[in-house]
DNA sequence: TTGACAAAACTAATATGATTAGGAAATATA
DNA sequence: TATATTTCCTAATCATATTAGTTTTGTCAA
Protein backbone atom coordinates (compact mmCIF):
# COMPACT_ATOMS: atom_id res chain seq x y z
CA UNK A 1 0.00 0.00 0.00
CA UNK A 2 1.26 3.43 -1.24
CA UNK A 3 2.32 5.76 1.73
CA UNK A 4 0.00 9.11 1.72
CA UNK A 5 -1.06 12.08 4.50
CA UNK A 6 -3.56 10.11 5.50
CA UNK A 7 -1.39 7.04 6.74
CA UNK A 8 1.25 9.14 8.15
CA UNK A 9 -0.84 11.00 10.33
CA UNK A 10 -2.51 7.53 11.21
CA UNK A 11 0.87 6.07 12.36
CA UNK A 12 2.14 9.40 13.20
CA UNK A 13 -0.66 9.86 16.05
CA UNK A 14 -0.65 6.53 16.99
CA UNK A 15 3.08 5.92 17.81
CA UNK A 16 2.96 9.73 19.90
CA UNK A 17 0.27 8.63 21.84
CA UNK A 18 1.81 5.20 22.86
CA UNK A 19 5.39 6.46 23.13
CA UNK A 20 5.00 10.87 23.65
CA UNK A 21 5.39 13.62 21.07
CA UNK A 22 9.34 13.68 21.77
CA UNK A 23 9.69 9.98 21.18
CA UNK A 24 8.04 10.41 17.85
CA UNK A 25 10.89 10.01 15.09
CA UNK A 26 11.11 9.77 11.58
CA UNK A 27 12.96 6.39 11.80
CA UNK A 28 10.12 4.84 13.37
CA UNK A 29 7.31 6.66 11.45
CA UNK A 30 9.18 5.02 8.43
CA UNK A 31 9.02 1.54 9.27
CA UNK A 32 5.57 1.87 10.90
CA UNK A 33 5.28 3.26 7.44
CA UNK A 34 7.51 0.36 5.79
CA UNK A 35 9.85 2.67 3.87
CA UNK A 36 12.95 3.94 4.19
CA UNK A 37 13.79 6.85 6.43
CA UNK A 38 14.50 9.43 3.25
CA UNK A 39 11.41 8.09 1.21
CA UNK A 40 9.74 9.99 3.93
CA UNK A 41 10.46 13.40 2.64
CA UNK A 42 8.72 13.18 -0.65
CA UNK A 43 5.87 13.78 1.84
CA UNK A 44 6.70 15.60 4.04
CA UNK A 45 9.37 18.31 4.38
CA UNK A 46 10.85 16.48 7.95
CA UNK A 47 10.13 15.85 11.57
CA UNK A 48 8.71 19.18 12.63
CA UNK A 49 6.00 19.54 9.52
CA UNK A 50 5.16 15.79 10.81
CA UNK A 51 4.64 17.70 14.27
CA UNK A 52 2.37 20.20 12.30
CA UNK A 53 0.32 18.20 10.58
CA UNK A 54 -0.31 16.27 14.17
CA UNK A 55 -1.17 19.67 15.37
CA UNK A 56 -3.77 20.93 12.71
CA UNK A 57 -5.55 16.79 13.11
CA UNK A 58 -5.99 17.62 17.01
CA UNK A 59 -7.14 21.10 16.90
CA UNK A 60 -9.39 20.14 14.59
CA UNK A 61 -10.69 16.97 16.29
CA UNK A 62 -10.86 19.30 18.94
CA UNK A 63 -12.85 21.56 17.83
CA UNK A 64 -15.13 18.91 16.41
CA UNK A 65 -15.74 17.27 19.60
CA UNK A 66 -16.01 20.89 21.33
CA UNK A 67 -19.00 21.88 19.44
CA UNK A 68 -20.66 18.38 19.31
CA UNK A 69 -20.67 18.24 23.12
CA UNK A 70 -21.76 21.52 23.68
CA UNK A 71 -24.87 21.69 21.24
CA UNK A 72 -28.09 22.58 22.40
CA UNK A 73 -26.22 23.80 26.09
CA UNK A 74 -25.06 26.71 27.24
CA UNK A 75 -24.01 28.70 30.48
CA UNK A 76 -22.79 25.77 32.82
CA UNK A 77 -23.85 23.40 30.71
CA UNK A 78 -21.98 24.09 28.21
CA UNK A 79 -19.06 24.87 30.03
CA UNK A 80 -18.72 21.51 31.70
CA UNK A 81 -19.36 19.37 28.84
CA UNK A 82 -16.83 20.97 27.03
CA UNK A 83 -14.41 21.03 30.03
CA UNK A 84 -14.69 17.06 30.30
CA UNK A 85 -14.26 16.58 26.52
CA UNK A 86 -11.45 18.68 26.55
CA UNK A 87 -10.11 16.34 29.01
CA UNK A 88 -11.00 13.35 27.80
CA UNK A 89 -9.24 14.05 24.77
CA UNK A 90 -6.73 14.63 26.02
CA UNK A 91 -6.24 11.38 28.00
CA UNK A 92 -7.22 9.06 24.60
CA UNK A 93 -5.02 10.75 22.62
CA UNK A 94 -2.10 12.27 24.77
CA UNK A 95 0.33 12.86 22.26
CA UNK A 96 -1.71 14.36 19.56
CA UNK A 97 -2.97 16.41 22.17
CA UNK A 98 0.92 17.59 23.12
CA UNK A 99 1.18 18.31 19.45
CA UNK A 100 -1.69 20.97 19.83
CA UNK A 101 -0.16 23.14 22.62
CA UNK A 102 2.94 24.50 20.70
CA UNK A 103 1.98 28.02 19.62
CA UNK A 104 2.47 28.37 15.76
CA UNK A 105 4.73 30.77 14.27
CA UNK A 106 2.87 33.65 13.15
CA UNK A 107 3.53 33.17 9.20
CA UNK A 108 1.65 30.15 9.34
CA UNK A 109 -1.56 31.14 8.08
CA UNK A 110 -3.77 27.47 8.68
CA UNK A 111 -1.89 26.06 11.92
CA UNK A 112 -3.12 29.91 13.60
CA UNK A 113 -6.64 29.87 12.20
CA UNK A 114 -7.02 25.68 13.78
CA UNK A 115 -5.78 27.46 17.18
CA UNK A 116 -8.50 30.41 16.46
CA UNK A 117 -11.12 27.94 15.67
CA UNK A 118 -10.59 26.30 18.97
CA UNK A 119 -10.77 29.72 20.58
CA UNK A 120 -13.98 30.66 19.01
CA UNK A 121 -15.32 27.58 20.18
CA UNK A 122 -13.93 27.91 23.82
CA UNK A 123 -15.15 31.76 23.86
CA UNK A 124 -18.93 30.26 21.87
CA UNK A 125 -19.39 28.23 25.56
CA UNK A 126 -19.01 31.08 27.53
CA UNK A 127 -21.15 33.58 25.91
CA UNK A 128 -24.55 33.13 27.80
CA UNK A 129 -22.49 34.62 30.69
CA UNK A 130 -22.32 37.67 28.99
CA UNK A 131 -19.03 39.38 29.98
CA UNK A 132 -17.65 42.53 28.61
CA UNK A 133 -14.60 43.22 27.53
CA UNK A 134 -11.38 42.32 28.92
CA UNK A 135 -13.09 39.93 31.13
CA UNK A 136 -13.81 37.74 28.40
CA UNK A 137 -10.66 37.36 28.03
CA UNK A 138 -9.65 36.79 31.78
CA UNK A 139 -12.21 34.36 31.53
CA UNK A 140 -11.03 32.39 28.06
CA UNK A 141 -7.60 32.26 29.50
CA UNK A 142 -8.78 31.03 32.99
CA UNK A 143 -10.54 28.17 31.41
CA UNK A 144 -7.46 27.47 28.84
CA UNK A 145 -4.91 27.17 32.03
CA UNK A 146 -7.02 25.45 34.22
CA UNK A 147 -7.68 22.57 31.73
CA UNK A 148 -4.71 22.42 30.09
CA UNK A 149 -2.18 22.91 33.90
CA UNK A 150 -4.94 19.66 35.18
CA UNK A 151 -4.60 17.86 32.10
CA UNK A 152 -0.84 18.23 31.73
CA UNK A 153 0.06 17.20 35.06
CA UNK A 154 -2.42 14.38 35.11
CA UNK A 155 -0.48 13.22 31.98
CA UNK A 156 2.67 13.48 33.07
CA UNK A 157 1.91 11.06 36.18
CA UNK A 158 2.04 14.37 38.44
CA UNK A 159 -1.35 13.36 40.37
CA UNK A 160 -0.45 10.62 42.19
CA UNK A 161 -2.25 10.84 45.31
CA UNK A 162 -5.06 8.28 45.89
CA UNK A 163 -7.73 10.71 45.73
CA UNK A 164 -9.84 10.46 42.74
CA UNK A 165 -8.82 12.68 39.83
CA UNK A 166 -12.37 13.01 39.00
CA UNK A 167 -13.35 14.26 41.83
CA UNK A 168 -10.60 16.58 41.55
CA UNK A 169 -11.41 17.59 38.09
CA UNK A 170 -15.02 18.29 39.40
CA UNK A 171 -14.11 20.96 41.89
CA UNK A 172 -11.82 22.72 39.93
CA UNK A 173 -14.32 22.59 36.82
CA UNK A 174 -17.38 24.01 39.31
CA UNK A 175 -14.69 26.65 40.90
CA UNK A 176 -14.65 28.16 37.80
CA UNK A 177 -18.11 28.07 37.25
CA UNK A 178 -18.95 29.84 40.16
CA UNK A 179 -16.33 32.14 39.73
CA UNK A 180 -17.65 32.79 36.00
CA UNK A 181 -21.17 32.97 37.39
CA UNK A 182 -19.64 35.65 40.01
CA UNK A 183 -18.35 38.07 36.94
CA UNK A 184 -21.76 37.54 34.98
CA UNK A 185 -24.07 38.65 38.13
CA UNK A 186 -23.21 42.34 38.15
CA UNK A 187 -23.52 42.52 34.57
CA UNK A 188 -27.25 40.71 34.73
CA UNK A 189 -28.21 43.35 37.65
CA UNK A 190 -27.25 46.07 35.28
CA UNK A 191 -29.51 44.56 32.31
CA UNK A 192 -32.12 43.65 34.03
CA UNK A 193 -32.66 47.45 35.27
CA UNK A 194 -31.21 46.39 38.84
CA UNK A 195 -28.30 48.57 40.50
CA UNK A 196 -26.19 47.35 43.42
CA UNK A 197 -26.71 48.84 46.27
CA UNK B 1 39.10 27.50 35.41
CA UNK B 2 38.53 23.57 36.75
CA UNK B 3 35.18 22.24 36.15
CA UNK B 4 32.98 21.36 39.23
CA UNK B 5 29.22 20.81 39.48
CA UNK B 6 28.90 24.12 40.13
CA UNK B 7 29.53 25.37 37.26
CA UNK B 8 27.71 23.00 35.37
CA UNK B 9 24.50 23.66 36.73
CA UNK B 10 24.78 27.70 36.48
CA UNK B 11 25.61 27.16 32.60
CA UNK B 12 23.09 24.67 31.77
CA UNK B 13 20.40 26.94 33.87
CA UNK B 14 21.68 29.86 31.72
CA UNK B 15 21.43 27.95 28.27
CA UNK B 16 18.47 25.78 29.42
CA UNK B 17 16.81 30.15 30.52
CA UNK B 18 17.98 31.09 27.30
CA UNK B 19 17.47 28.36 24.51
CA UNK B 20 15.01 26.64 26.47
CA UNK B 21 15.32 23.08 28.07
CA UNK B 22 15.02 21.26 24.28
CA UNK B 23 17.55 23.51 23.29
CA UNK B 24 20.55 22.45 26.20
CA UNK B 25 22.72 19.93 24.96
CA UNK B 26 26.02 18.11 26.04
CA UNK B 27 28.22 19.26 23.22
CA UNK B 28 26.73 24.00 24.11
CA UNK B 29 27.38 22.86 27.54
CA UNK B 30 30.70 21.58 27.14
CA UNK B 31 31.76 24.28 25.13
CA UNK B 32 30.06 26.61 27.47
CA UNK B 33 32.71 25.40 30.27
CA UNK B 34 35.91 25.22 27.52
CA UNK B 35 36.06 21.34 27.54
CA UNK B 36 35.32 18.80 24.97
CA UNK B 37 32.03 17.11 25.08
CA UNK B 38 33.23 13.66 26.06
CA UNK B 39 35.15 15.27 29.61
CA UNK B 40 31.85 16.35 30.74
CA UNK B 41 31.53 12.68 31.81
CA UNK B 42 33.59 12.93 34.26
CA UNK B 43 31.27 14.84 35.97
CA UNK B 44 28.00 13.64 35.14
CA UNK B 45 26.29 10.58 33.84
CA UNK B 46 24.71 12.37 30.92
CA UNK B 47 22.09 14.77 29.37
CA UNK B 48 19.47 13.17 31.76
CA UNK B 49 21.22 13.99 34.84
CA UNK B 50 22.57 17.31 33.24
CA UNK B 51 18.45 18.46 33.77
CA UNK B 52 18.18 16.23 37.17
CA UNK B 53 20.11 18.51 38.25
CA UNK B 54 18.62 21.07 37.10
CA UNK B 55 15.33 19.79 38.37
CA UNK B 56 16.98 19.51 42.05
CA UNK B 57 18.24 23.06 41.92
CA UNK B 58 14.82 24.43 40.67
CA UNK B 59 12.83 22.45 43.16
CA UNK B 60 14.90 23.87 45.79
CA UNK B 61 15.04 27.06 44.74
CA UNK B 62 11.38 27.33 43.99
CA UNK B 63 10.44 25.98 47.53
CA UNK B 64 13.17 28.44 48.98
CA UNK B 65 11.19 31.24 47.42
CA UNK B 66 7.28 30.13 48.26
CA UNK B 67 8.45 29.56 51.92
CA UNK B 68 9.86 33.11 52.21
CA UNK B 69 7.26 34.93 50.28
CA UNK B 70 4.34 33.65 52.36
CA UNK B 71 6.49 34.53 55.99
CA UNK B 72 3.54 35.80 58.40
CA UNK B 73 1.03 35.50 56.01
CA UNK B 74 -1.54 33.57 55.83
CA UNK B 75 -5.13 32.49 54.27
CA UNK B 76 -6.09 34.51 51.04
CA UNK B 77 -2.36 36.75 51.22
CA UNK B 78 -0.04 33.35 51.48
CA UNK B 79 -1.64 32.52 48.67
CA UNK B 80 -1.55 35.04 46.72
CA UNK B 81 2.03 35.90 47.43
CA UNK B 82 2.72 32.47 46.45
CA UNK B 83 1.29 32.28 43.18
CA UNK B 84 2.85 35.79 42.22
CA UNK B 85 6.34 34.29 43.24
CA UNK B 86 5.66 30.99 41.44
CA UNK B 87 4.53 32.49 38.30
CA UNK B 88 7.53 34.97 39.18
CA UNK B 89 10.21 32.12 38.83
CA UNK B 90 8.97 30.49 36.21
CA UNK B 91 8.74 33.75 33.91
CA UNK B 92 12.40 34.72 35.11
CA UNK B 93 13.57 30.93 34.75
CA UNK B 94 12.00 29.40 31.89
CA UNK B 95 14.26 26.61 31.19
CA UNK B 96 14.79 25.78 34.99
CA UNK B 97 10.73 26.02 35.60
CA UNK B 98 10.43 23.38 32.46
CA UNK B 99 13.02 21.03 34.28
CA UNK B 100 11.06 20.83 37.44
CA UNK B 101 8.09 19.91 35.75
CA UNK B 102 8.40 16.44 34.78
CA UNK B 103 7.72 13.59 37.56
CA UNK B 104 11.01 11.69 38.70
CA UNK B 105 11.15 8.09 38.84
CA UNK B 106 10.16 6.06 41.99
CA UNK B 107 13.65 5.43 42.16
CA UNK B 108 15.08 8.22 42.84
CA UNK B 109 14.67 9.55 45.85
CA UNK B 110 16.80 12.30 46.07
CA UNK B 111 14.52 13.96 43.46
CA UNK B 112 11.05 12.74 44.60
CA UNK B 113 11.74 14.40 48.05
CA UNK B 114 12.61 17.37 46.24
CA UNK B 115 9.03 17.32 45.10
CA UNK B 116 7.35 16.49 47.77
CA UNK B 117 8.93 19.39 49.99
CA UNK B 118 7.42 22.00 47.33
CA UNK B 119 4.20 20.14 47.65
CA UNK B 120 3.93 20.24 51.66
CA UNK B 121 4.94 24.23 51.16
CA UNK B 122 2.00 24.94 48.85
CA UNK B 123 -0.04 22.94 51.12
CA UNK B 124 0.96 24.55 53.85
CA UNK B 125 -0.37 28.05 52.30
CA UNK B 126 -3.22 26.76 52.29
CA UNK B 127 -3.29 25.69 56.06
CA UNK B 128 -5.40 28.46 57.35
CA UNK B 129 -8.38 27.57 55.49
CA UNK B 130 -8.98 24.45 57.72
CA UNK B 131 -9.48 22.15 54.71
CA UNK B 132 -10.06 18.17 55.22
CA UNK B 133 -9.56 15.21 53.71
CA UNK B 134 -10.08 15.20 50.22
CA UNK B 135 -11.07 18.63 49.93
CA UNK B 136 -7.17 19.69 50.55
CA UNK B 137 -5.92 17.49 47.71
CA UNK B 138 -8.37 18.62 45.22
CA UNK B 139 -7.59 22.15 46.16
CA UNK B 140 -3.84 21.37 45.93
CA UNK B 141 -4.41 20.05 42.69
CA UNK B 142 -6.31 22.94 41.47
CA UNK B 143 -3.91 25.14 42.87
CA UNK B 144 -1.02 23.73 40.89
CA UNK B 145 -3.51 22.62 37.62
CA UNK B 146 -3.84 27.00 37.50
CA UNK B 147 -0.79 27.96 38.05
CA UNK B 148 1.11 25.53 36.12
CA UNK B 149 -1.66 25.90 33.28
CA UNK B 150 -1.43 29.61 32.83
CA UNK B 151 2.49 29.64 33.51
CA UNK B 152 3.17 27.64 30.44
CA UNK B 153 0.50 28.58 28.53
CA UNK B 154 2.11 32.00 29.14
CA UNK B 155 5.73 31.10 28.51
CA UNK B 156 4.65 29.19 24.98
CA UNK B 157 3.23 32.60 23.54
CA UNK B 158 -0.23 31.34 23.79
CA UNK B 159 -1.67 34.33 25.53
CA UNK B 160 -1.15 36.94 22.77
CA UNK B 161 -4.06 39.25 22.97
CA UNK B 162 -3.14 42.45 24.27
CA UNK B 163 -5.32 42.02 27.23
CA UNK B 164 -2.48 42.52 30.24
CA UNK B 165 -1.46 39.34 31.41
CA UNK B 166 -1.04 40.88 34.95
CA UNK B 167 -4.89 41.33 35.06
CA UNK B 168 -5.91 38.07 33.74
CA UNK B 169 -3.39 36.25 36.28
CA UNK B 170 -4.98 38.06 39.53
CA UNK B 171 -8.38 36.94 37.78
CA UNK B 172 -7.59 33.51 38.61
CA UNK B 173 -6.08 33.79 41.20
CA UNK B 174 -8.94 35.61 42.99
CA UNK B 175 -11.31 33.02 41.57
CA UNK B 176 -9.23 30.26 43.16
CA UNK B 177 -9.18 32.14 46.20
CA UNK B 178 -13.09 32.39 46.40
CA UNK B 179 -13.37 28.71 45.52
CA UNK B 180 -11.12 27.90 48.40
CA UNK B 181 -13.44 30.56 50.57
CA UNK B 182 -16.50 29.13 49.75
CA UNK B 183 -15.21 25.55 50.59
CA UNK B 184 -14.07 26.36 54.01
CA UNK B 185 -17.23 28.18 54.74
CA UNK B 186 -18.69 25.37 55.73
CA UNK B 187 -15.93 23.58 57.90
CA UNK B 188 -16.08 27.31 59.69
CA UNK B 189 -19.35 27.36 60.64
CA UNK B 190 -19.30 24.20 62.01
CA UNK B 191 -16.10 24.64 63.66
CA UNK B 192 -17.83 27.77 65.53
CA UNK B 193 -21.01 26.01 66.90
CA UNK B 194 -23.05 27.17 64.22
CA UNK B 195 -24.98 24.89 61.74
CA UNK B 196 -26.50 25.48 58.24
CA UNK B 197 -29.97 26.27 57.31
C1' DT C 1 60.58 17.46 46.62
C1' DT C 2 59.03 13.62 44.38
C1' DG C 3 56.41 9.81 43.05
C1' DA C 4 52.06 7.57 43.12
C1' DC C 5 47.08 7.85 42.94
C1' DA C 6 42.90 9.85 41.55
C1' DA C 7 40.45 13.19 39.09
C1' DA C 8 39.82 15.56 34.96
C1' DA C 9 40.65 16.13 30.41
C1' DC C 10 41.72 14.47 25.74
C1' DT C 11 41.39 11.82 21.13
C1' DA C 12 39.17 8.31 18.62
C1' DA C 13 35.31 5.69 17.69
C1' DT C 14 30.33 4.08 17.71
C1' DA C 15 25.35 4.73 17.53
C1' DT C 16 21.20 7.07 16.45
C1' DG C 17 18.42 10.49 14.31
C1' DA C 18 17.57 14.14 10.72
C1' DT C 19 18.47 15.42 6.44
C1' DT C 20 20.32 15.99 1.42
C1' DA C 21 21.90 14.26 -3.15
C1' DG C 22 21.15 11.73 -6.85
C1' DG C 23 19.26 7.89 -9.24
C1' DA C 24 15.81 3.86 -10.11
C1' DA C 25 11.17 2.22 -10.12
C1' DA C 26 6.41 2.79 -10.25
C1' DT C 27 2.51 5.41 -11.64
C1' DA C 28 -0.16 8.60 -14.01
C1' DT C 29 -1.01 11.13 -18.18
C1' DA C 30 -0.77 12.96 -22.81
C1' DT D 1 3.02 3.81 -25.60
C1' DA D 2 6.19 7.60 -24.61
C1' DT D 3 6.86 10.89 -21.22
C1' DA D 4 6.48 13.31 -17.04
C1' DT D 5 5.75 12.95 -12.21
C1' DT D 6 5.72 10.82 -8.02
C1' DT D 7 7.51 7.66 -4.91
C1' DC D 8 11.02 5.18 -3.25
C1' DC D 9 15.78 3.70 -2.90
C1' DT D 10 20.99 3.77 -1.66
C1' DA D 11 24.76 6.49 -0.24
C1' DA D 12 26.43 10.16 2.23
C1' DT D 13 26.60 14.15 5.59
C1' DC D 14 25.84 16.29 9.93
C1' DA D 15 24.60 16.71 14.78
C1' DT D 16 24.15 14.77 19.27
C1' DA D 17 24.99 11.34 22.91
C1' DT D 18 27.86 8.22 24.56
C1' DT D 19 31.87 4.74 25.41
C1' DA D 20 36.77 3.24 25.34
C1' DG D 21 41.13 4.01 26.18
C1' DT D 22 44.94 7.28 27.02
C1' DT D 23 47.30 11.42 28.72
C1' DT D 24 47.55 15.29 31.71
C1' DT D 25 47.13 17.46 36.00
C1' DG D 26 46.42 18.10 40.71
C1' DT D 27 46.97 16.27 45.38
C1' DC D 28 49.08 14.33 49.07
C1' DA D 29 52.07 11.48 51.71
C1' DA D 30 56.78 9.64 52.09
Amino acid sequence: MRVNLERILEEAGGLANRRGLDGLSMNDLAQALNIRTPSLYSHVAGIEAVKRLLALHGLAELDAMMSRVTIGKSGPDAVRALLNAYRGFARKNPGIYAATIPTPPRSDREWSSAVDRLMDTLHASLQAYGLQGAEIIHALRGLRSLVHGFVSLEASGALKHPVDRDESFDWLVESFLAALEKMAAPLRAKQTGRTRA
